[in-house]
DNA sequence: AACTTCAGCGAACAGCTGTTTACTGAATGA
DNA sequence: TCATTCAGTAAACAGCTGTTCGCTGAAGTT
């Protein structure tokens, strides 16, 4: 037995992720704790025991949604702050690059967000610990800067846990201000679902239940959407305006 | 039939506030989404029936506890805020009655902290439009010291908002650095739920079942908590430092 | 004293839940 | 080619859920 063989294990992470996926989406109406391992398994169309083959329990379902949820927003955070541009055209930047990520993974951050103070400790440690991971990530970027105007260290972590802190807000900020008008998002993260059933293949009730796609009318109507979606991107930018204000100012006594 | 009798009302109001209660205490370890009504009824000893008799839902029930955690810090901002201090001083006394409050009432401000992202739509927008009222006295109280330097009305609400944000912010910092070692709390906020059964009075199955009391053992092993709760206090309070510092330069560039 | 109100009761309802069991049959390895 | 692995199946388990029903008897009213 080769430990990688393919056809088999591509089969198997074929409906994780779509385990994952449809897990997500029941997640944008509820939250975690209330989440049920049946109701995953009937959205996906497998039988409730296939669930077992893949996550020990619900909450070890949540663990993984974490590390996936935060991991695309690691990645956006490194570009940012490799601009070395002004102060206020980094912020501008910032806050695009943010109110862009809320826009293409809507689910993925509503998730980061009701659960980071949610019923299930497993995730709510997970998502503490990625955080933290995050506000390291600032301040060891945020460092060559500040440390040559002797900040200590532990007023730059001060420093980067506001930022991220603020930096959540601002996405959930954002992902109440598009909840209220639907608009016409992009790529919705989640991959179809359909045929991901498995090697026996019964016809069996999958996806005759309801809940398949049915994302809505999607009319035309951002106007009243893109408003507050700009009223929340100017209150965010003049907030980490008066930050950086306030940190140009620290050392000063 | 006057409508206000006595005896009746007061025996009602005894039974909803033992519900109301129960609820809170459960509420510590799972979410609203997933709180069941006969977990509720069964935590008071009264039949699931006679849950209906006081709220029509279990997130009307959440509404409630919505407006009776949020009222407890309502009163405490305004006393907060009437002291004309220094900045550091008033930043010091901020933030020690923050950590005083999520002591005494810590179910409160965990209950606020977990629903205002949580899966029920009603309880998000219970939290949403009382922290809007926090902003808004926030901004009136702000107001006469910030319009004396030409501050538009927008950006005392912009920073009325990064105040309130900072606040709720800190308050669950505060919360989980007391969570991880229990320590010894005053009043609990959660009255005694025994005899509230009501007029017909069977001895039933109350209390029988099991997490009635059972707070713990409540060692004395307050010392790595108090270091965690100080150190959270210490970040706030430059966060908050740092803030000022901008607020005090916002007009000059 | 007779009458009305109404908070709480017990019982029953259909429907759902997580978990275990023995099984099947395609992909894999010798 | 034959034996093995193992992702997925159907069925059954006990237990729980929200909600509705008619009833009871103390508190309140006239």
């Amino acid at each position: 037995m080769s430990h990688r063989c393919g056809v088999r294990q591509a089969q198997k992470e074929k409906t994780r992720r779509a385990l994952l996926d449809a897990a997500l989406r029941l997640l944008e109406d509820q939250s975690l704790s209330s989440l049920g391992l049946r109701e995953v398994t009937r959205a996906v169309g497998v039988a409730p025991a296939a669930f077992y083959r893949h996550f020990r329990d619900l909450s070890d379902l949540g663990v993984a949604l974490v590390e996936e949820s935060l991991g695309s927003l690691h990645h956006m955070i490194g570009a940012i702050l490799a601009g070395q541009d002004g102060d206020a055209e980094r912020i501008d930047a910032t806050v695009a690059a943010v109110a862009e990520h809320v826009r293409r993974y809507p689910a993925h951050i509503r998730f980061i967000a009701r659960e980071r103070h949610g019923g299930v400790r497993a995730v709510r440690e997970a998502i503490a610990a990625e955080l933290d991971r995050f506000a390291d990530e600032v301040a060891t970027d945020f460092c060559p800067r500040l440390s040559a105007e002797d900040w200590p260290p532990e007023d730059v972590r001060m420093l980067a846990e506001l930022y991220v802190d603020h930096m959540v807000m601002t996405a959930t900020a954002f992902l109440e201000a598009q909840a209220e008008h639907p608009g016409a998002a992009g790529a919705s993260g989640a991959a179809d679902v359909e045929d991901a059933v498995g090697p026996a293949g019964a016809v069996g009730p999958a996806g005759a239940v309801g809940p398949a796609g049915a994302v809505g009318p999607a009319g035309a109507e951002g106007a009243a959407g893109a408003e507050d979606e700009r009223r929340v991107a100017a209150t965010a930018r003049k907030q980490l305006l008066l930050i950086s204000l306030g940190r140009h100012h620290w050392r000063d006594g």
